[in-house]
DNA sequence: AGAAATGGTTATCAATTGAACAAATTGATG
DNA sequence: CATCAATTTGTTCAATTGATAACCATTTCT
């Protein structure tokens, strides 16, 4: 328990003991993702995490440190959601399969979405480590696709630097905003069958060859 | 100059004089915009304002004051990029130009979207005031539109209820994260005729039955 | 001229922030 | 039992926060 190196479970199996570190970034990024990273206190992440607020500090250097372990954590659920690369030998399923992974993982997991929202928007230190770190590959992927997809002559005529972010604003935005799509249509719920039909849709609208 | 009420420009035609409100509901657009409204300081705000933090107070009566001065001056500057309803006859040409609209207004005034994203990832009384005093009519007379554009089977096959936040995601969103997007992809410059035909792109991906 | 109003300036307030430190506790090992 | 490292807990600190009050300068009206 007390060296979390190698992955190596508590040979008590007694799993009752809760793991501070986890529960402190399950916090965190309930924390973060609402109200940013400025608007996050580590007094509200520890009193949800059931812990105390100098118990940051002891797990995780800094309050920074606790948002990037947050981020690797969500990106690293996001990997789940996505198939690797290399799977398809046909890039249209390759988009296919990324357009539901992304519109999978937004509907459940929000946070992420959410918390490069509150970043993004500024030019700072955390969004470009997130950008280094994280995002780039998943881009240059993508990018990869949509480039393949356009010169089978697939792709609606969207300008290329603004695809990748336009395809990503369309999947993950209704998600993310949630709250201000409730806030007007009253509460929503979606089940697999309607987030499947959902993302084919989306995956038509920006494949039109599709349909040629 | 004391009696902003009606738009009289000072007498003495000296406006080297600077309008303080004025320039403090700038300075708190670009703060808002970036950190958030619990990341903007007001001593921020005042200084790129170049004026002192206990105007804020004296010109509104608190930040929260400020920032719904913020956001009904970016919803007053939006509508002037979109018609009036009762423009058009025809929803096709209602919902271009909506399009349009939304596009040119992102890549000039990023500020709106950034800050929408700020708040509306959590349920709160910021967000909540936004979208009962601004947004609900944008959206009803979007909604209104797609209906009646899916009425004569014209649409995408998207869900209804994530047809107008997709639509929003997909047209603000590239130039709400531009920071993102530029460190990607390096410095990005779109002139009016990009605009309008990457907007055209987006009009013909989402209302596939234009092309039948 | 004098009073009133408007707005700018300085100083200060209580509250909250992230972080640091030391003492207390825990669990395992010799 | 004694020892030691790993955590937890309670306290404290300097910095920053939004807001307020007191004071000053200028203009406006009587």
């Amino acid at each position: 328990m007390k060296e979390s190196g190698d992955g190596v479970v508590d040979a008590t199996g007694d799993d009752a003991e809760v793991d501070v570190r986890r529960q402190l970034i399950d916090a965190a990024t309930v924390e973060f993702a609402r109200n940013g990273f400025a608007g996050a206190s580590t007094r509200a992440i520890a009193i949800r995490a059931g812990a105390h607020q100098p118990q940051i500090n002891y797990h995780f250097s800094s309050k920074e440190a606790l948002w990037r372990a947050v981020v690797d954590d969500l990106f690293s659920q996001l990997g789940s959601f996505l198939e690797p690369e290399g799977t398809f030998d046909d890039p249209v399923d390759e988009f296919r399969q990324w357009v539901l992974g992304l519109v999978l993982f937004s509907a459940e997991r929000p946070e992420l979405s959410r918390l490069i929202m509150h970043e993004a928007a500024s030019y700072n230190d955390r969004m470009n480590w997130l950008v280094d770190t994280f995002a780039r590959p998943f881009v240059d992927r993508r990018d990869r696709v949509w480039a393949e997809l356009k010169a089978r002559g697939l792709t609606a005529d969207i300008d290329d630097l603004l695809a990748e972010s336009t395809l990503l604003g369309a999947t993950t935005i209704p998600f993310a905003l949630m709250p201000h799509v409730e806030r007007i249509h009253g509460p929503v719920d979606f089940d697999r069958a309607m987030l499947e039909r959902h993302a084919e849709g989306l995956v038509r609208a920006f494949l039109p060859g599709l349909d040629g």
